[in-house]
DNA sequence: GTAAATTTTTACCATTTGGTAAAGGCACGA
DNA sequence: TCGTGCCTTTACCAAATGGTAAAAATTTAC
């Protein structure tokens, strides 16, 4: 929500304010993503982002327009590799590219995975407007796609939102559940190669027909 | 931590302990899985018992305690449809027994579920030695039953620690991420018939050879 | 029925936390 | 150099929250 001027035009954002809405954001999410909306608290924030509590204020009016511009602007990253999804490519290899793309995105940002996490967790609160207007409507465009595929014999018989259901939830888990993960698969290493692996042979199989 | 008499013995609680201990954890369970650890407070787990709050600190030391109680008494329920899986059994029908079970259980117990996953989530803070103790050697245990199955050649070559991922990832998600899939299917009809179905194809492709 | 033990309530308290008021610093154009 | 607008700090505050003390009520044991 930008200022408006006397004349009625928003005024563009000093250099200072760019940097430092920038500065609390990333704060913010950190804290959030570990510890919650009510788990975080604006003190933890302001000292993440070296400023006083009072000058965060000064940038944002409170504690949830920080969290609801976090949540915001993440949607937009969130939905990107599934808008990528190609109608006029190969469906199986759309598919495919769509888990690759999605499980790269846990594995860069884990933060942002458990802050959306986190979110629905707890009945989606303070996103419940964003989810309609956009994840609605793009959920419902590619489950149309993939069923086209599958009526026109490109792909087998299946369900395309619990498919899309099952893509989330298995690549999510290795970001939202990484304690979990690490802690049973030992600190070796990166679970994210076998991951890559394993989640391309349990979709490559379930899509061939 | 059972209280001692003089005499080293455990006393057993009486009727009235039996019965308010289990209406406060019910009455917890709602709140913690709704709101998170933090973001619940001993007023509403008050409320949603019938009890005032000291009441509730006169059977529970701390609301740190709840937390810790309700979580181990959740993980020997929760573990409880991997311990079933048989190896004696049919290899790919023990493990669709599970996939089965384990959809269940989140339909059956979706706080639970959501109570777990927030836990997880923040970093097992308060769960980390029982998931050590008690979940580990499970896994362990499990993935060489699985293991066993793929060299002799039951199962078609896969990572059995994936597999196990995939499996919790995808059936914890109707639990965990209710408010997203009902907002994304309308909320005609239960989910969990379609996703039955939907997992048991998809599990049972990965595992025929 | 009565005393002892257990359970519940009333009245608090200290800390934390989101948020505000207002003064002070600072940059920058005239 | 002076004034104006943007930024930052200091000093607070009210409400919420986890928790306690101790009296009152109730149950249990004999």
């Amino acid at each position: 929500m930008p200022e408006l001027s006397p004349k009625g035009v928003a005024k563009k954002p000093s250099r200072i304010q760019q940097r430092n809405r920038r500065v609390i954001l990333d704060a913010a999410l950190e804290v959030f993503s570990r510890h919650g909306y009510r788990g975080a608290t604006l003190d933890q924030i302001a000292a993440q982002a070296g400023l006083s509590k009072p000058n965060i204020l000064y940038y944002f009016s409170g504690k949830e327009e920080i969290h609801v511009t976090l949540l915001s602007q993440l949607m937009e990253n969130w939905l990107d590799p599934l808008v990528e999804m190609d109608p006029t490519g190969d469906p199986v290899e759309e598919i495919l590219g769509y888990v690759h793309r999605k499980l790269a995105m846990a594995q860069e940002f884990p933060s942002e995975s458990r802050l959306f996490a986190g979110e629905i967790l707890q009945g989606a609160p303070r996103m419940r407007p964003e989810l309609e207007t956009n994840l609605k409507p793009l959920f419902d465009e590619k489950c149309a796609l993939i069923q086209n595929w599958i009526d026109q014999g490109s792909l087998p018989p299946l369900d395309p939102r619990h498919l899309i259901f099952s893509i989330w939830a298995s690549t999510q888990h290795y970001a939202d559940f990484e304690t979990q993960v690490s802690l049973l698969l030992g600190a070796d290493d990166d679970p994210f190669a076998s991951a890559t692996a394993h989640l391309d042979t349990m979709f490559r199989r379930l899509l061939r027909a």
